[in-house]
DNA sequence: TTGTACGCGTTATCAA
DNA sequence: TTGATAACGCGTACAA
């Protein structure tokens, strides 16, 4: 028979975690000293603040979060809710507000609403009853009730990236139509005649903005053919497979669904940058290892906007202007 | 003059959300009572249990969910850590990881380590801090006794992709030994003879076993050119673009770095998939839009194990072994 | 079936 | 400069 010896000492036991007062009896001072050593407040002699700085080491002390909230209101969370985190545009800005939100001591709640209105929708409740010092939301983009609502319920939201010109919201906010009419410029610059535009969903207040805005740039509005997809490079591939005539250019909704474009013409044997042009939108770090034309969103600049506003500093609408950045594709 | 007024009743000023306390007396009865109802409790009579829902709804009474940790020591939030969050590889697994969160009603709690072990540390440090029910890690992987630490002291740990043999920790890993293997064995078959392997810094686990797996598959070391590189497709690029001479094939630490060969072969003039082949690891969405030959990794699956290994259904190390895809690249 | 009273770990108030 | 005491909102014994 066998007989196992387990070494239980008091250490290895521990469930629970250190708390102030166990921290405070071997200071042998009380709780409310160590919880102002803890929190920078002043009013405590050197000697007993190294003894509780001694004591904390020690035992290992790490406050718990969840009491301070609930004691103070204040939760040091920031929730973050983005449309797809799978589209490396979304997935920069939450490595952004990330980088931000850390150097703050910030923890970030992020959740990725797929493409869906309704995950938005129930993420942003799920946010306020998590509890959030404030939230930032890159939304779908056709309708923001639920952001006015969850912000006039006392919650702090920024949007990010969308323009709701009648909302009443924060916002750091892309100008779609400039972006588009950049687009449009250069390619009537270039004596482009015919065009495709391969668009999100038109009900979205960006592809509007794009569309609208690169037909402005290009001038002929009737040798521009458009087509109104999901949001997926696949689906803008095949698009592109199964035309019967291949335009002269194309201006896409965002760079994945460009690179899905370019995809379908390298397949179909036309030179891109030479028979025909891609453009794109985002510039996502993809873009430039496929040589792909595109508008830069300053994605960095948004992000230290976004916490300005956080912090109070600014408010309203912020609007941030897509770089045209040239590259081989166009 | 212009004299403003506003209209400010009870709803409009209040600051503090709906307490349980608040539910009882509208529904008069006792804050015992509708926590029984809200958390399904039976014991309780048809009657008053709709008494209790109506004034829910009437106030729209959000549990307190820092109230509900402090008390019953369950946080109802999951921490995961990512490498690299720009990466998409690790954009998708958060993907994942989120869908299947929010069917379990978690939150969940990102970080995005940025490459830094130093980051990795102190970001596992603050999650405890937090508070989360388990983290998950995709660590950066060639250290691992912090995780080890942060699992004895009770927090439970998942490590996501990497492989510590010797780490008393439960994991869900990537075999890239087996994966590099795939790869020599299909390029020894089409009878390449020299290749190029540009992989990550070699102290990680993860680049030794593709670069071992790959020499073994492959058969002739002597003829492999390895070159180890920071994890950055631009590194990558610029490598490929000074090289003296471009062998037969490159095999790639991940799709990124194959981006960025592909990229400097092109401009080269070489034609890939046909002078020269490349083969990447992880199948991200863009390498099909690429048409690279690369090694898939089953995302979808290793985070379903992962959560059976959180949900205490399964334990211990979960091997899986990436899968060839080939595609036009070779 | 329902209610009372206490405690989770912290911070705010006030008194010493 | 320090400390006792009372909350924050909820869940759990236990009593009714």
């Amino acid at each position: 028979m066998l007989t196992l010896t387990v070494n239980v000492n008091k250490e290895d036991i521990r469930l629970k975690r250190v708390t102030l007062r166990e921290v405070a009896e071997r200071a042998s001072t009380s709780m409310m000293t160590v919880s102002r050593v803890i929190n920078g407040i002043p009013g405590v002699s050197q000697n007993t603040r190294e003894k509780v700085l001694k004591a904390i080491r020690e035992l290992g002390y790490l406050p718990n979060r969840d009491a301070r909230s609930l004691r103070s209101g204040k939760t040091g969370r920031l929730g973050v809710l983005v449309f797809d985190i799978r589209n490396p545009f979304y997935a920069e800005a939450v490595g952004e507000i990330e980088d931000l939100a850390n150097d703050q001591g910030l923890t970030v709640i992020v959740t990725d609403t797929n493409r869906s209105h309704q995950k938005e929708e129930k993420a942003l409740r799920l946010l306020e009853e998590t509890g959030v010092d404030s939230v930032v939301v890159a939304p779908e983009g056709y309708e923001f009730t639920h952001l006015e609502r969850s912000s006039s319920s006392g919650q702090k939201v920024v949007s990010f990236g969308v323009h709701f010109p009648e909302a009443e919201l924060d916002e750091v906010w892309i100008d779609d139509h400039e972006g588009g009419k950049k687009a449009g410029e250069h390619l009537r610059k270039l004596g482009i005649g015919e065009v495709a535009l391969i668009m999100d969903n038109p009900r979205k207040a960006a592809t509007v903005g794009r569309t609208e805005g690169f037909l402005e740039g290009f001038g002929r509005a009737d040798s521009a053919r458009i087509f109104n997809l999901s949001l997926d490079w696949r689906v803008a591939y095949q698009t592109v497979k199964n035309l019967e005539t291949i335009p002269e250019a194309f201006f896409c909704h965002n760079d994945m669904m460009a690179i899905g474009v370019m995809r379908a013409l390298r397949e179909r044997k036309v030179r891109i940058g030479d028979d025909v042009l891609v453009i794109g939108f985002d510039d996502v770090f993809f873009a430039e290892a496929a040589d792909l034309s595109t508008l830069r969103i300053p994605i960095g600049d948004m992000v230290h906007s976004t916490f300005e506003i956080l912090a109070g500093q600014k408010s309203g609408k912020l609007r941030y202007v897509p770089e045209l950045i040239l590259r081989g594709s166009a």
